[in-house]
DNA sequence: TTGACAAACGGAGCATGCTCCGCTTATTAT
DNA sequence: ATAATAAGCGGAGCATGCTCCGTTTGTCAA
């Protein structure tokens, strides 16, 4: 890679969380980011080729830490799996919370298919919801494990969980019925 | 409403069903539409606020086919809960891959929020599959059931679906995992 | 029938995502 | 140092969703 491209990329993920923290996600334009990073448009979308992907490589840290972060509580954590398990949800609903404009920047992008579904992101996050889930579904096999994370995490996307907000769950309530529902119960 | 306001609305959804036979729902601009239709852009903005309402508009019977048909079912029907449960997935997953462009469309446009989930078709939706799940879920609170509903609503939008279609799923395998997820159930 | 006017029309035009391609420049072999 | 060249640059420009607003027309009271 030469040196100069190398440079564009820094400038463009500088400015995009500058225009990022000042203001939303989503009246941000691909040539504002441009501009302030003082490359062209073309430039601009050879390094990212949508603005989803852009969104998806400034995410890529936050969510990195969040699965790190996951996976030493569950490898240390002393709870019932059960609490573990909701444990994780009220964690990732907090961190979906704190970052709701990148991913659904991210997930309802006009590309979702290959940007999120095909994404290393993806791939992890999907690891990351079996180990959560497996100590609570017993006799199960692993593609129905790898079916499952991925339920779960699309039913926690950002409309169907900006929904539950606005229908006026509380974080808590949501975490409570997917438990409820996730977990193996007998009563 | 005005007499030439009603012939123009036919007018667009005439065209809109054309084209959308002839080619992609994705590929038809709304432009392509008002040219068809023989009016202005303007016009057809006025009639339907953006292209998913449109689309939202063309299925409106379609699903209202799909509900009718399966509340009968759902009440005549003598087979197990599970087993009805079962097929009324069946049949809503077929329903979805004949139709999948309009929903695809309606389901990732820009105001899904507005457009989708505040629909009356949406209402219908979660009433039908709040049926559908009544009978497999034992001890549990209205709400609950409601949330249930968006909740499998959500596993099954087009993106979801298509991916696990991708992964090389089966319709019949995705109703296996769901209806193993969705059951109750005492092993 | 006619006049007044709300309702509806239509298309120019704007914003934005994204592409295309002629020009520039870093790199590398000589 | 120089020349050759591939890698990269940038912005004009295209497509599309959608808005704005001056013009036209259906409706209805007089």
């Amino acid at each position: 890679m030469r040196k100069d491209a190398q440079i564009n990329q820094q400038k463009i993920l500088n400015a995009a969380a500058k225009l990022f923290k000042e203001r939303a996600v989503s009246t941000v334009s691909m040539k504002d980011i441009a501009q302030v990073a003082g490359i062209g448009t073309g430039t601009l979308y050879r390094n990212f080729p949508n603005k989803s992907e852009l969104c998806m490589a400034l995410s890529l840290d936050y969510i990195q830490q969040f699965i790190t972060g996951e996976e030493a509580q569950l490898h240390n954590s002393t709870s019932s799996v059960t609490k573990q398990f909701e444990d994780f949800l009220t964690r990732w609903l907090e961190f979906r919370e704190r970052r709701i404009q990148l991913l659904t920047e991210i997930e309802t992008g006009p590309s979702v298919m290959s940007t999120f579904y095909h994404s290393q992101l993806y791939k992890q996050l999907v690891n990351l919801t079996m180990q959560a889930l497996k100590p609570i579904s017993d006799n199960i096999s692993e593609s129905e494990l790898k079916f499952r994370a991925d339920m779960l995490i699309s039913m926690l996307k950002s409309d169907s969980f900006a929904y539950q907000r606005e229908q006026g769950l509380t974080r808590e309530q949501i975490t409570s019925n997917i438990s409820h529902l996730m977990i193996k119960r007998c009563d």
